[in-house]
DNA sequence: GCGACAG
DNA sequence: ATCTTGTCGC
C-alpha cells in the first residue's frame, strides 16, 4: 500500500460520531510537519464519504474547509450525532478521536534519513568533470521527470532524456526525496552512463538532518551531486545582503551548510547551493557559479524546460 | 496578523 | 509544485 493510500486507511479508524484533526492525523503518519499535505490528501480524496473526510476538522474546534461545501460537512457530522454550533463543533473534547494506530511511516523514513546520512561524503569523488546533468520534475495528475546533460568543457547538450510515472507521495517539507527519488531514478536508468555531477532542485545537506534531496539521491544511487533550492530550508543566512556574483555562507546548528549565492543582478533572492554527496563546499560553488547564465544554472532550467514540456504534452 | 517549512 | 492576466523594470 502506498503511502496515500495508507493515509486514507488512517482516517478511516474515525468512529462515526467523531471527530479529528489535521495535526493528529499528521502526527499519525509520523511528523506533525505533515499537516497540510494532510489538508492536501482529504480535499482529493476519491473515497468520500466511506473515507470520513468530513469527520477531519482544525484543531481549535473550527470546522475548516469541505471540498462540496461546508454545509455538506455539517450535515453529515450532525447526522452521525456529532453537535456543531455555527462554525465550530461543541464539547470538541468529548468528540475528539486521535487514538489512531499507526506504523508512523514518516518516523521510519526519519530513520532512513539518520542512517544513510552516515555515508554521506563531502570530498570530490572525480578527478575531472567531464558531464553536469541537471534533473526537475513536473506534476499534473502523475509525476513527469527531465535530465538534460550538459559537456563541461564545451557547454553543449549532451543528452536529454525525459519519464513519466505515478506519485504516491505528497509533498512533506523535509521528506522531499521520498516523492521525487523513484522518477530521478528512472531518469538515470534510461540515461545509462551517469553524469560526472548531477545537480538537483533542492538541497544536499543543508536539511535539518543533514539529508535534503540531493544527499539522498548521490547516498542511494551512488553519485556526486549537488542541491540548488529557491528557498531556504533551515539555518540562517550570514549576511543579509549579497551583491551580484556575490555568496554568504549559510549556518545550521553552527556548522556550515551551503551557500546563498546571488546568481543574477536581476534578483535580490539568492539561490541556496549545498553539496549533495561526494562533492565538496568549493567545488559545489564553482560548478554552479560556471553554470548560471541567468537565476538558475543552465541544467535545471533545461531539465526544468524538458519535464514541463513532457507534462504539456502528455 | 505574523511567521512560514526545499518541491 | 500548481492555479494564471497583466504589469513592472532593466
Amino acid at each position: 500500500m502506498n503511502f496515500t493510500e495508507y493515509f486514507y486507511s488512517l482516517v478511516k479508524q474515525i468512529p462515526k460520531g467523531k471527530v479529528s484533526t489535521y495535526g493528529a492525523l499528521a502526527r499519525a503518519l509520523g511528523d506533525i510537519r505533515a499537516s497540510r499535505a494532510v489538508g492536501r490528501m482529504l480535499n482529493q480524496n476519491p473515497y468520500a464519504p466511506i473515507v470520513p473526510c468530513h469527520r477531519v476538522v482544525m484543531s481549535d474546534g473550527s470546522l475548516g474547509g469541505f471540498g462540496t461545501g461546508i454545509e455538506k460537512k455539517i450535515k453529515l457530522l450532525k447526522k452521525e450525532g456529532v453537535k456543531v454550533s455555527g462554525n465550530d463543533i461543541l464539547d470538541f473534547e468529548k468528540a475528539l478521536f486521535t487514538d489512531f494506530m499507526s506504523d508512523f511511516p514518516l518516523k521510519k523514513m526519519r530513520n532512513e534519513q539518520k542512517r544513510l546520512r552516515k555515508s554521506v561524503r563531502l570530498e570530490d569523488g572525480f578527478d575531472d568533470i567531464e558531464t553536469v546533468g541537471g534533473v526537475d520534475v513536473a506534476y499534473s495528475h502523475k509525476g513527469f521527470g527531465g535530465l538534460v546533460v550538459y559537456d563541461y568543457k564545451s557547454f553543449d547538450i549532451n543528452k536529454r532524456v525525459s519519464v513519466k510515472d505515478e506519485i504516491d507521495m505528497p509533498y512533506i517539507p523535509t521528506y522531499l526525496a521520498f516523492r521525487e527519488l523513484p522518477l530521478i531514478e528512472k531518469l538515470l536508468k534510461k540515461y545509462k552512463q551517469g553524469p560526472s555531477v548531477l545537480l538537483i532542485d533542492g538541497n544536499g545537506v543543508l536539511h535539518p538532518y543533514g539529508m535534503g534531496i540531493a544527499s539522498h539521491v548521490g547516498v542511494k544511487l551512488d553519485i556526486p551531486t549537488i542541491g540548488v533550492a529557491k528557498k531556504l530550508l533551515c539555518g540562517e543566512q550570514k549576511d543579509d545582503k549579497i551583491l551580484p556574483g556575490e555568496y554568504s555562507e549559510v549556518e545550521y546548528e553552527g556548522n556550515l551548510v551551503g551557500y546563498a549565492y546571488r546568481s543574477s543582478p536581476r534578483t535580490k533572492k539568492p539561490i541556496y547551493i549545498s553539496p549533495g554527496h561526494m562533492v565538496s563546499f568549493e567545488t559545489s560553488l564553482e560548478v554552479i557559479k560556471n553554470f548560471c547564465k541567468y537565476k538558475l544554472p543552465e541544467p535545471i532550467r533545461s531539465a526544468h524546460k524538458l519535464a514541463t514540456e513532457a507534462r504539456n504534452s502528455a
